[in-house]
DNA sequence: AGCACGCCGACT
DNA sequence: GTCGGCGTGCTC
């Protein structure tokens, strides 16, 4: 009996599809095939060996080619695959699509794993001491005299070098290579001396090592977690096995890598997005073969092969960026886990303010705890201190107390950083003569005014329009922004400090690749400096002369809707404050709100995160919110409102009734409008996660039958982390 | 998703 | 008389 073939592509498709094998070669779980698909060919994952086919005999088409001799995904990836497609309700072939690097997604011989390298030939080495050559050649040249230099690092240390390493090996001073030469082992430098709590937190998940534990370790920034993964990394690298560290953004990752690399002395993977895809397949094949020992990514490399797993790490765990929000809607974190136990190692899970979910599952005794309290080098936690703006005369929102505070600053030779999270000028034009304001015709909300580039943007669409001179409405010259964004208050701060640098960072002002980068390694030193900025400036690097953080206008969220806007809020503030205070300089941090009895601000600026996240956890419990209930939400966006209103409806009516669920609207979403698209969305509650993903998927294929989904777009997201 | 098939409007 | 709009249905 011929056996048959069940295959995922990568479609939306709900489906998988049957093909007979090939004429050559032994398929298995986990190869690629090359399949003919309605008038073309498709690169597919075999997902199963059946004995009969799911479809008339008469249908089925034969496998053009069997693309891998050898699985390409092991027996651990494609189970976690598919419970991830099931758990978040995804095509099964987008699992595969999200795992696979597009490189690997071709009908093409795999990538060769050794990476690129040049070394110097003996006339290279005589032309160099001869100093025949200038510029980029010379530098090359200078630059492997001191051993060979994989493509990757020449990229980081020698922008341009291609063209130099063309012209040497014309010459034959320069040779080309495929795997690492011999001479390359760079030296790991020596731990530091760990605190009490770091070492405690080292040797718990030691102890863990060889079986599957999550771990939640909770540690503000500065408190030295880097020092616990690093120690950790070591004693993995040292069993000979891999580790996963998980980082939000790869903004993070420069920096990172770099201190992996001399601490560990190994060569770290990288996996990001905005890698090319030739290198992303080459780094996801060094982990499959194991030749990856520390492999650092973001969101998407929780999908690496892990064939000789000894740990994960998912830093700021609490991060939404572990979110996918389109497509398959998986959570990196969540997913972490599951393949922690799969492959049965310890999952670390890092973050100074971690998520009501981690805390909740550390409170359920399904995570351990682990705390870093004490900073390291007698680092005092700065001092913060709410600014009551009720009754304040404001310049430019910044009310006198702060613009006090920064002149104290600046005047003891130290940086000042005022955060608001929001960019251009003002987020609204108003006529004071008629009451109007610039609106976008494609959302209904106000556009924000940019001065700089006299245009009203639209920040949920990008629409933009000149910046009108009089009022549209009535004629009248009278237009004034209302409210401040960054570029007002950077405006407001140059015209009060004349003599002191004013730094802006956000959207506008990093639009350059490493422009970011610059602007912040300029405050190295121990100059004086203000800076404005977005959530940008929430992370990333360590500035040592920095001892004041202002944060204006980050109670605006409190009114939000979404049940998690305190969270985001008292993460956000602690993060920000975060960034105050080194060593030996005390931090301070000014909160200026117009709401200093809110019962979150009084509880996370009295007690710290730990406390507000318990009374949050406890109110979360009462009204049976997340972490305590299950969420799934439907949302739908189409050009006429009828059109939304109609399925949702039809969508709402296919929900089967139970006491075991609860279903919210549908209503409209937070942005009704949003491009010229009508949104709403439907929520589904439930207690019990079993019993809500009992029903899913028949629920799902009923509206995947529904006449009146087909002209619009909708998607059904589980574990919803915004109501967006 | 992509692509074909299939019936109704403004054009060389 | 056609070219082409996107509604509908299918892909093993």
């Amino acid at each position: 009996m011929p056996a048959v073939l069940r295959v995922a592509l990568p479609l939306p498709l709900p489906t998988l599809f049957d093909y007979l094998p090939p004429v050559a070669g032994e398929p298995r779980v986990g190869c690629r095939v090359l399949v003919p698909f309605g008038r073309g060919k498709q690169v597919g994952v075999v997902v199963a060996i059946e004995a009969a086919a799911s479809v008339d005999g008469h249908r089925l088409k034969q496998v053009l080619r069997l693309l891998d001799d050898t699985p390409l995904l092991d027996a651990e990836l494609m189970q976690t695959l598919a419970w991830a497609a099931d758990y978040w309700l995804g095509a099964p072939g987008e699992a595969y699509a999200n795992a696979l690097p597009l490189a690997l997604r071709e009908a093409k011989p795999l990538p060769a794993i050794d990476d690129e390298y040049w070394s110097l030939t003996v006339p290279g080495r005589s032309a160099l001491a001869a100093g025949q050559r200038r510029g980029g050649s010379q530098r090359l040249l200078a630059t492997l005299a001191a051993g060979a230099r994989s493509a990757q690092e020449l990229n980081e240390g020698l922008p341009g070098w291609r063209a130099a390493a063309r012209r040497l090996a014309a010459g034959g001073l320069l040779e080309r290579g495929e795997r690492p030469p011999l001479d390359r082992s760079p030296a790991a430098s020596p731990a530091p001396r760990l605190s009490d709590e770091q070492a405690l937190a080292l040797a718990t998940v030691s102890a863990s090592l060889g079986r599957y534990q999550p771990f939640l370790l909770d540690g503000v920034t500065g408190s030295g977690k880097t020092e616990v993964y690093l120690g950790l990394i070591e004693q993995v690298l040292a069993q000979g096995r891999q580790a996963l560290l998980l980082v939000p953004e790869i903004g993070l990752a420069p920096q990172t890598v770099r201190r992996l690399r001399e601490r560990l002395g190994v060569m770290v993977e990288v996996l990001h997005s905005s890698l090319s895809e030739g290198d992303r397949a080459r780094a996801w094949l060094r982990a499959r073969a194991g030749s990856a020992r520390v492999i650092l990514g973001t969101r998407s490399a929780v999908f690496t092969p892990l064939p000789q797993a000894g740990l994960i790490i998912v830093d700021e765990e609490h991060d939404a960026a572990y979110k996918q929000q389109e497509g398959f809607r998986y959570h990196a974190r969540d997913l972490a886990l599951v393949r922690g136990r799969a492959l049965g190692v310890p999952v670390l899970l890092g973050s100074g303010t971690p998520s009501l979910e981690s805390l909740a599952n550390a409170d359920s005794g399904r995570y351990r705890r682990l705390h870093l309290r004490a900073r390291p080098g007698a680092r005092q936690p700065p001092q913060v201190q709410i600014v009551d703006m009720r009754a304040q005369r404001l310049e430019h929102g910044l009310s006198p107390a702060l613009l006090g505070a920064i002149a104290e600053t600046v005047a003891r030779g130290e940086q000042a950083l005022v955060f608001r999270n929001r960019r251009g000028y003002a987020p609204v034009l108003l006529c004071h003569g008629c009451g109007w304001h610039a609106e976008c015709p494609r959302c209904e909300r106000p556009l924000t005014l940019h001065a700089g580039r006299r245009r009203l943007i639209c920040h949920h669409c990008d629409y933009q329009q000149r910046l009108p001179a009089a009022c549209p409405s009535c004629g009248g010259i009278e237009l004034k922004p209302q409210g401040q964004g960054t570029e007002r208050l950077e405006e407001a701060l140059v015209a009060q400090f004349p003599l002191v640098p004013v730094l802006r960072v956000d959207r506008e002002t990093t639009r350059r690749r490493d422009a970011f980068e610059q602007l912040l390694g300029s405050l190295k030193d121990d100059r004086p400096a203000i800076l404005v900025g977005t959530q940008m400036l929430a992370k990333g690097h360590d500035l040592p002369n920095l001892t004041l953080v202002a944060i204006v206008g980050a109670d605006e969220g409190l009114h939000s809707i979404d049940f998690r806007a305190g969270e985001r809020l008292a993460q956000l503030v602690v993060q920000v404050a975060g960034r105050a205070g080194r060593a030996s300089k005390p931090g301070r941090v000014l909160l200026q709100t117009h709401q200093p009895e809110h019962p979150l601000l009084r509880s996370l600026l009295a007690h710290g995160y730990a406390a507000a996240a318990r009374e949050m956890l406890a109110e979360r419990r009462l009204i049976q919110l997340p972490p305590y209930s299950h969420q799934v939400l439907l949302r739908a966006d189409g050009a006429q409102r009828e059109q939304v209103d109609a399925f949702l409806a039809e969508a709402c009516a296919a929900i089967p009734a139970s006491a075991q669920w609860q279903v919210a609207g549908p209503m409209p979403a937070p942005m009704a409008l949003r491009a010229g698209r009508h949104r709403a969305q439907l929520l589904l509650e439930a207690g019990s996660r079993a019993a809500l993903h009992g029903m899913l998927r028949t629920w799902q294929a009923a509206l995947l039958a529904l006449p009146s989904g087909r002209r619009l777009r909708w998607s059904l997201d589980v574990d919803p982390i915004d109501l967006y």
